[in-house]
DNA sequence: TATGAATGAGTTTTCATTCAT
DNA sequence: TATGAATGAAAACTCATTCAT
């Protein structure tokens, strides 16, 4: 990633498109939607984004590069517990679909599903988004080894974990209503209580 | 449901729209797209529908009204056993990631990420298909009750099942690998072996 | 062709199209233009035709399809020898340069040197309007036969005035002086007669 | 012409100039074309020239002065016959068409037609390359007096050499077939054989 | 001179929708 | 109901040019 030497204009862009396409979708937003919101010009829009994907591209690495101090450490940061960690990341979304009325869930998520033939970067940026997610948890798993079964498959329960966060904010989302997330986690608790325990039963 | 007269040119437009919405998205869908694949003018299908969005109501129409007939029938028609149903029912899905080489996902999970700002209509549509399809993996747990914990939420419990649909087939399209499917699915499996493997015990 | 139902817009469209393109050049037309000297809006336009290409085939199709009414028949109105028909075919164009202040040269001769990467519906219809062109003296030559020498290849005999009518008119314009197209009209007046005068020598 | 400091930057900027005009046209040659080519940048650019139009009257100031250099020592390396030079001349373009498929025709025929409404300097720019190079030819036709009539017109002989040619160009282009070229130049070959005989006849 | 960001009018084209027959 | 022309705002993007450092 070059570094260019005018952050400014070019980091508002970013964030004005990475704001909108949270909060409209992708092709719900318009060039002239970030432009007005930004106070650019079309002109040095594309002088630094040769187009709206690219647009996107550099939104999508926004996110990947900011995985950490963007989300983690927030989530995190009167969080110890590996388990709980998980468990407060999720709380984040929760917190998120409340504070939005349920404007703003996943913003990884909505454009996976939003962007239909995506350029093969694109892909490949959620893929590595969604990654960077699943081994955050993978590593809090990893951290809480001892407390699960050994034949514990630990990537694919992170997997599994971002699998309800992204099923549990649809369907809150679509039903206005936070009990669907909720009882989504609330039944991973009971998954992880029956692993943990199948370990102190052994 | 009024029932139009001429149902060919009617049907033909929501078969159409339908198609394209679950291909391209709903935005990325224009209504030239519907009317070249139809062959059907701008003004009969203003005729049937005063807008874009009566046309996205239809489709979620036709989603709920047969939900049994093109979706249940079809994954059941082999499957007795009520938790069998149940995996029956994603495995649907995976064969279309499969067959459609992760162009198709889940049509009411597409639109329910893609609708930002859906009107009213739209969002209890969406949210009747989620409910329909959450209530059918329910009657399969009514249907196994006696396998499961007593004071099985079996209501959560399906809803887990929708959420683990929607976020498995998100992470699967985005990664082009079946695993991310399969292996969600497979972490659900165990929920529920340890769910039965309690009763058993008990 | 098809016959479009209301010729009205699409006729004024090609006209249009057809002077300005004439006037300022296919690039340096732009369809803002167009739809402001016809009062058609752009969606009427587009519905017509899928682009901007589609026009400037149209229009070469109206050259190419009206050669005869359009330009034969008004120059050789009063003309009967066919040699004569020659000299008062090139003479319209000298009457168009005056009149026009040299801002008119032959359309097609400008289009085709204009489409530097033309589209093989261009390059065809630009290719067949010459064709059609140099058709019409070869016919004036064949009627004149028993005047040329035997040997004479009259193909090659038209096409070289073709030659000279573009080559004369591009001069012409360039140096805004009549002169430069008249004299070379005068030579080739010189190159019929030497030879008509081999013919009645031999 | 001022001598530039730094010659480099500014010979490249004409070079590249000079060569996507003759490729592409004038009106489609974007100055961002021209930057991207000689990685330059446009405050560089418009350091040397004031505009667009400054640059295309830098290339025909370019053509200008060097015809002798770059266009004559060429085409006359092994020709000495002042009636052969003049067909040397016309078979340099002919190659040209060839060796670059009917892409490359007369780049200053190409700026005539092109420009409908030029400002002076280019006009005039452009009329004297024409002047020029019908000079030159001019040239080998009083190196030829002796052979030719007493009465011949030479300058005007030579501008017909000079319509000749562009026409030629033109047709073969818009056939991409090169015997529109020589059936052209074989017939001004019939009539400097017409001329000439005429000579020896008297 | 070089760099490259900024400008803003302009480009072609698409869109959902309306309307006349 | 069917046809398909008309509407006009809005889309993404390009352009030649200017300006600050």
């Amino acid at each position: 990633m070059t570094e260019p030497r005018n952050r400014d204009t070019r980091t508002k862009i970013v964030e004005a498109a990475r704001d909108l396409f949270w909060e409209k979708g992708f092709n719900s937003t318009s060039i002239a939607d970030i432009l007005s919101r930004t106070q650019v010009h079309s002109g040095s829009l594309y002088h630094f984004f040769p187009g709206k994907q690219d647009l996107l591209v550099a939104v999508l690495e926004w996110y990947r590069d900011g995985i950490e101090e963007n989300l983690l450490a927030y989530a995190w940061a009167e969080v110890d517990d590996p388990i709980e960690r998980i468990f407060a990341l999720l709380n984040g979304y929760r917190v998120m679909l409340l504070t939005s009325d349920y404007a703003h869930g996943c913003p990884i998520g909505n454009l996976a599903l939003e962007i239909s033939e995506p350029d093969p970067r694109v892909r490949e940026l959620i893929a590595r988004n969604f990654s960077n997610w699943v081994g955050a948890v993978k590593a809090c798993l990893d951290g809480a080894s001892e407390r699960l079964p050994e034949d514990t498959d630990k990537q694919a329960l992170a997997e599994f974990v971002l699998t309800i966060m992204e099923g549990g904010i649809m369907q809150a989302r679509t039903h206005r209503d936070i009990g669907l997330f909720d009882r989504s986690v609330a039944v991973l608790r009971t998954h992880f209580d029956m692993l943990m325990g199948q370990r102190q039963a052994a």
